[in-house]
DNA sequence: TTCACGCTTAAGAATATCTTATGTTAATGG
DNA sequence: CCATTAACATAAGATATTCTTAAGCGTGAA
């Protein structure tokens, strides 16, 4: 036998444990209408009253009573078998894929207050510049930088971040730089990825790219970074990346110019792999060092 | 725990069940590639293979396994409980709400054929010209005469009708009647129905209807078509009323035209009446009936 | 080597569901 | 008493999900 309208059978099911539509409606993240026209649906598709409606409290019907007892055994056994899937190989190991640039310049330096705090989880970094395919690939969550929402995934905002222009103090004595026209002569370093290359920073600066040299591309910003403290030339990097370069002095921050990306990093994984423990505790770690991060390098 | 993607649990589940999602679509009445995408939303939430693809035809993964063999046991369970409600208090009395034109003048002439087929059934007829509130009234189904589709019932349509004008052959000869221009000296007897009254006849057809006579007014249309019989006036009847008094020459259908009504008549009730087995045998029969009557009377 | 069959995918259409805003009712307190 | 409040009901429109359609893909059989 088919069986229609689910939805209605477990918002009956939430408010028949609750006893209370509103209850049940903050439950389930809806409003208090929702439920109503949910149970209502049912009721009527059954042709039965489930609850009696008295003032300000509801109860169940005899009918009510008999539906709700089965609801409870099914969506219990239901929960069960979803729960059951979470099962966790190893709970102990952290599996994290990340960009290569972000584990090593922002990452990686921070890790050791996480097993400082968490001695008894050992992480796996797996620097991956690929989307994640977490129905094949064995890993807990992800750090991506994109647009901050998928369909096959859970996020968690982190951060955005923005583009400036950076060197060696050296070289830009070196070549006297001081405004955004003065890169003209100079050796320009940028990242592969479409949205980081020079081109579109000056674009959104409002200036004119054509007339600036063509750039030197790597493939990850770490290397970006990388090539500007060496002094080869002057880098497009992400402040997250740069910061505590541009801080310590290996590296100059150019010009006051800069640009929000549109992009964000954010945590990803399945929905289920946030209610691991060990993912729960990187994710709150993850979120205060990022606090930290921003409170620190304004 | 907040359960989600419940259809995709329950498209699973079938599909599971089958180990096909053809026929799972099949069951559920659905396409197939609502199946697929279904399953894969579940298959993306949980972040794991539920099913191995393999050439046409599909397997249970471990995972896959697991789940079902909850599913089922919460399915099931969401089944009886449901299908508990469906218990029928009488089962071998059967209420009908109908109209009470259609009661007197074409159900209860039939109504002795069901009784010999089905004996051990009472039959209660409840005339009836209000709506039919399934959740207040202990009605089994109800016989309605109205557009075939609500909100809060299952239909299932019996048949058209159409208008015409009729009256006793003496009162014919009377007035000599011919054409429906004829009609003007007559009196016109209707329903009270805002669908059967000679206003929207006349219109129907194309006439005039401001220069007839106003017309008398039965609550009824049973009233409208004894009025006829009994020599009062010209009735404005429907066919399935009117019929075998026109065929018994009680009555004499006055001209060629006719009107198609917008109304059908349909049996209505929740859903789960329609599995009582007493109603399933009076729908059976009912439109055997309907059957026989449009072929007797065409 | 092509066909046929079952699953997948993408895009837009169809439908269900939710929110908002308002109404109803009955207990509560001034 | 009347105003207020708390919980549920209801209508209408916005939103989101779900479905269908139409194409594609891969494989085993003819």
């Amino acid at each position: 036998m088919k069986i229609r309208s689910l939805t209605g059978l477990y918002y009956f099911h939430i408010a028949a444990t609750h006893l209370s539509f509103k209850e049940a409606a903050n439950y389930l993240s809806v409003t208090q209408a929702a439920i109503s026209q949910q149970v209502r649906g049912l009721e009527d598709r059954l042709g039965t009253k489930l609850f009696i409606r008295s003032h300000r409290q509801i109860s169940l019907t005899r009918d009510g009573q008999l539906l709700h007892s089965h609801t409870t055994a099914a969506f219990t056994s239901l929960e069960e078998g979803v729960s059951q899937l979470k099962t966790d190989s190893d709970p102990y190991t952290l599996k994290v894929s990340v960009l290569p640039s972000f584990a090593s310049l922002w990452l990686v330096p921070r890790l050791g207050s996480f097993n400082k705090q968490h001695p008894e989880i050992s992480v796996l970094l797996l620097p991956d510049n690929t989307l994640t395919d977490f129905k094949t690939q064995d890993i807990d969550i992800c750090v991506r930088y994109g647009i901050g929402r998928y369909d096959d995934v859970q996020t968690v905002p982190l951060m955005g971040d923005y583009l400036y222009a950076a060197c060696h103090p050296s070289y830009q004595k070196e070549q006297s730089i001081e405004q955004v026209s003065d890169l003209k002569g100079c050796l320009l370093l940028e990242d592969a990825r479409p949205d980081m290359n020079w081109d579109y920073w000056l674009k959104q600066l409002g200036k004119e790219s054509t007339s600036y040299p063509s750039a030197l591309k790597y493939e990850g910003s770490n290397l970006v970074v990388e090539g500007a403290i060496a002094s080869q030339g002057i880098a497009l990097v992400r402040h997250s990346l740069a910061a505590k370069f541009v801080r310590s002095g290996a590296l100059v921050k150019l010009f006051e110019q800069q640009v929000a990306s549109d992009f964000i990093y954010c945590l990803a994984a399945p929905e289920r792999h946030f209610e691991r423990e060990k993912v729960k505790l990187f994710c709150e770690w993850i979120q205060k060092e990022v606090k930290q991060f921003q409170k620190n390098y304004t």
